[in-house]
DNA sequence: GATAGTGGTCAAGCTCCTTGACTATATCGT
DNA sequence: ACGATATAGTCAAGGAGCTTGACCACTATC
């Protein structure tokens, strides 16, 4: 019970201080949210329709969030090499950007329980949290 | 870094598990946000604009929602002992039923990590995630 | 080659949250 | 005590982001 509790509230102050730190490198008009997407579109194989599923929102709605990333320079739109309904949404080198300084957020957020419980213990920290959402980073939607 | 990702994904997951649960259990009017709100209604000394406060919204949204959980039937206002502007907000025998439902959901939802952990190992993560988050439990807001 | 399925877009509407303005009560300073 | 400032709450209007529904272009299946 505590224990999700504080699951849940590491995770909105975890969530907080990513965000807050991508703003300070001059990343100011994205959202939270659009972290989310990136961690999709980082494979660079992503369509608007595969970017709706990981959301977990409707391809109309991911189609709306691609025309604000296109619009803000972070993607841009591609064809695709082999289906000619379909696009593929890339990051531009601004994207790449801001996605590595997401990462370093990340990896600064959590630097201190890295010193606490070693490699091995995050590791373990890690897979047992993976076991619990087997599907990769899905956007929370509450 | 892949700590990080793993804690957001758990906690989104821990999310959709806690409300799916609620819903089953009869409470299929509230989202997964009207928990937050619970948390702090639950000690009985809450005003709309603590709930402000606590959920990180202006107080005229807090206001709405304790509209739309009173139209509900899940809390009530009753005039404040002390101060004739304030009006606080309570928890109805519905909204402790949904409160107890959403608990043992947690509960649930982490009985696999208790029984890997054991209850000092419980304990310790627990210390650690409310290390990174003191404020308690706060709205993610992504 | 007809038929059903899929990727994407357009349009309308809804929900929840915001900003701004306002009233009533409380608190503080002198 | 009393005027100035701060706080609890409400009303109103507007906006961001999502939804549903309809539709077109292209693909896949038989």
């Amino acid at each position: 019970m505590a224990l999700s509790v504080a699951l849940l509230a590491a995770a909105g102050e975890l969530t907080q201080r990513i965000h807050a730190s991508v703003v300070a490198r001059g990343f100011e008009d994205l959202r939270p949210a659009h972290g989310f997407a990136f961690v999709r579109l980082g494979t660079g194989d992503a369509t608007a329709t595969d970017l709706a599923v990981h959301l977990g929102v409707t391809k109309q709605a991911a189609g709306q969030l691609v025309d604000e990333l296109v619009r803000k320079g972070y993607v841009e739109r591609r064809p695709h090499p082999t289906d000619a309904r379909a696009r593929l949404v890339v990051l531009t080198e601004r994207g790449r950007a801001c996605t590595r300084a997401a990462e370093d957020a990340m990896a600064e957020a959590v630097r201190p329980w890295a010193e606490r419980l070693g490699e091995d213990g995050v590791r373990a920290l890690c897979e047992q949290l993976t076991a619990v959402a087997p599907e990769g980073p899905v956007r929370p939607a509450w």
